[in-house]
DNA sequence: TTAGTGATATCC
DNA sequence: GATATCACTAAA
């Protein structure tokens, strides 16, 4: 079953952990359909958390975090990787969670080149989206907290915080 | 370990 | 206008 707007319309802390063990639809031009089980999150929280993008307030390229929830962000890290990101929270809140891996990719410039994501879907809704959606299949995992990578920019605290959440075995 | 790559933010 | 930066990956 898709996830609803309620799902997303929560903090970005307990909709990542949330999100891991999921399944990630893509559906192609084509007419052909990816499927994929989120193994990896982070949540990046607000202009208070020097990890975000929005940290410093808001931008042309941030503006979409600081809209409703359920919108996908995307954007282009390295002149290279495309980076999928959903929209968590309350409107005017700038939280996010990246999308960081699923299980047959383990990295998120991967996850998007496998999906063929890309900024044409930036600001678009994963809640009516034809293109891109998150499903619930009723499965339910471990999931294991751990530090976010990749920000040795943030704050010495901030790169503490345990905000990367990992798949881990599941729960019958 | 390091080169590659380009949009964005920040500084003239 | 220019340049420094960056939530990464693949190759060596």
């Amino acid at each position: 079953m898709r996830l609803n707007e309620a799902f997303y319309h929560r903090d970005c802390l307990q909709v990542a952990p949330d999100l891991v063990g999921k399944m990630l639809v893509r559906r192609l031009e084509d007419g052909s359909q990816i499927r994929l089980r989120i193994s990896e999150t982070e949540a990046y929280r607000g202009e208070e958390d020097t990890a975000c993008h929005a940290h410093k307030g808001k931008t042309n390229r941030t503006k979409v975090l600081y809209g409703e929830p359920g919108q996908i962000y995307v954007y282009l890290c390295y002149g290279i990787h495309w980076l999928l990101n959903v929209v968590t929270g309350e409107l005017g809140l700038p939280q996010g969670v990246l999308i960081r891996a699923c299980t047959e990719a383990d990295g998120p410039g991967k996850l998007t080149k496998k999906l063929k994501v890309d900024k044409t879907l930036n600001d678009t809704s994963i809640l009516t989206s034809p293109w891109l959606w998150i499903e619930d299949d009723g499965k339910h995992y471990q999931v294991i907290p751990d530090t976010r990578v990749g920000i040795g920019y943030a704050s010495e605290e901030d790169q503490k915080r345990l905000w990367r959440f990992k798949l881990g075995g599941e729960i019958k």
